[in-house]
DNA sequence: AAGCGCAGAATGAACGTTCACTCCGGATCA
DNA sequence: TGATCCGGAGTGAACGTTCATTCTGCGCTT
């Protein structure tokens, strides 16, 4: 039983639950353990809040840029990577909702959500290269599109889950990716 | 000399700068009076928080719906809308940080938020249904749609606002409308 | 005009609570 | 028995809120 482990899991249960402001004491709780044993593995809550932060991302770039083809189009590279995202928050909705908490948290330094993002903000980067290159995306600068490849499906999959009169227009992949596509595309 | 205006206006101030987590003592210390006379007008920090919100989401349905032309287009009108929110988040730095803060704050009841923002959605809402009628627009739940029409444009001016290296591309009020009108129109 | 009394606005030290973090006594293993 | 790990009561700082007190400006009296 790794109790580093089972510390980092309690955290993000409880941040995707409560916030970002859940004490140590319930932490500590959570993770059948005393708050003491919290700071033999954690120098600061921050440093453990930002280990969160690292672990998710690593699992939201994995699960992006699952079954990436890269023989395929720009487009269909696109489509593939929005929808796996769009997939994976609604299928994992603690994730997403730690994801959003942990988006406005002030603790994780910018520098290491920049890290964090690195891989797979690369990679979207270079479609968007190759997609303007071929003249079939606006020639825009990569940080304005990439704010439609990822705002606007986390914004679309946060309200499915927590406005309730929204449940029974659902919202679903094909809504998303039109709406993502017809944005940056050049038409 | 209006105190209530006063500790109002500094809790803005503050919360732009320093987030929502800006201590009352400072809150005191700014609008130039003691603690005390904070609870003289508001009875608790939640509530001075809340009124803050409500007054900005005020300046921001107002600064959205100038010069609306109802015998335009609806293309027309929604860029007139994102042209004036571009402006007035560009313009108003304090009011764009303000309101990036206050939009994460868990202190605001989100019947408060539903209330403070009523007027600016249905406007929109009522372009959405026209536009749709005419088959100008996807067919696609309004809220939907609505993220498009406000997620994307205060994404991009906090970028502008808050990276460093963005500074040399400029974010243009034609990148926005563009994005914006595409990722909703009908094509 | 000057002095007085008063209502209510303003003050800020003090209070109680919460929370991140520490520390030491005890459990566990070699 | 000594070394290592763990727990959770303890600590101090920070914060929202209160309240006894002071200040201020206006009406009334002489």
């Amino acid at each position: 039983m790794d109790k580093r482990e089972q510390i980092l899991e309690a955290t993000a249960n409880l941040i995707a639950e409560c916030g970002l402001q859940s004490p140590i004491s319930l932490v500590a709780k959570q993770a059948c353990c005393g708050a003491g044993t919290i700071y033999r593995y954690f120098d600061t809550k921050e440093e453990l809040i930002e280990m969160v932060y690292l672990k998710q991302m690593e699992r939201l770039s994995d699960a992006c840029l699952a079954n990436n083809d890269k023989t395929g189009s720009v487009r269909e590279q696109l489509h593939n990577i929005w929808s796996n995202l769009f997939h994976y928050l609604n299928d994992s909705p603690r994730d997403a909702a730690l994801l959003d908490q942990l988006g406005v948290a002030p603790d994780v330094r910018e520098e290491l959500q920049l890290k964090a993002q690195a891989g797979i903000v690369e990679r979207i980067h270079a479609l968007f290269d190759e997609g303007r290159a071929r003249g079939e995306v606006k020639d825009l600068p990569n940080d304005v599109l990439g704010v439609y490849a990822y705002g606007g499906i986390s914004t679309l999959v946060r309200m499915a889950r927590t406005k309730p009169g929204l449940k029974d227009q659902t919202i679903t992949e094909e809504m998303v990716l039109s709406l993502c596509w017809d944005a940056i595309a050049n038409h």
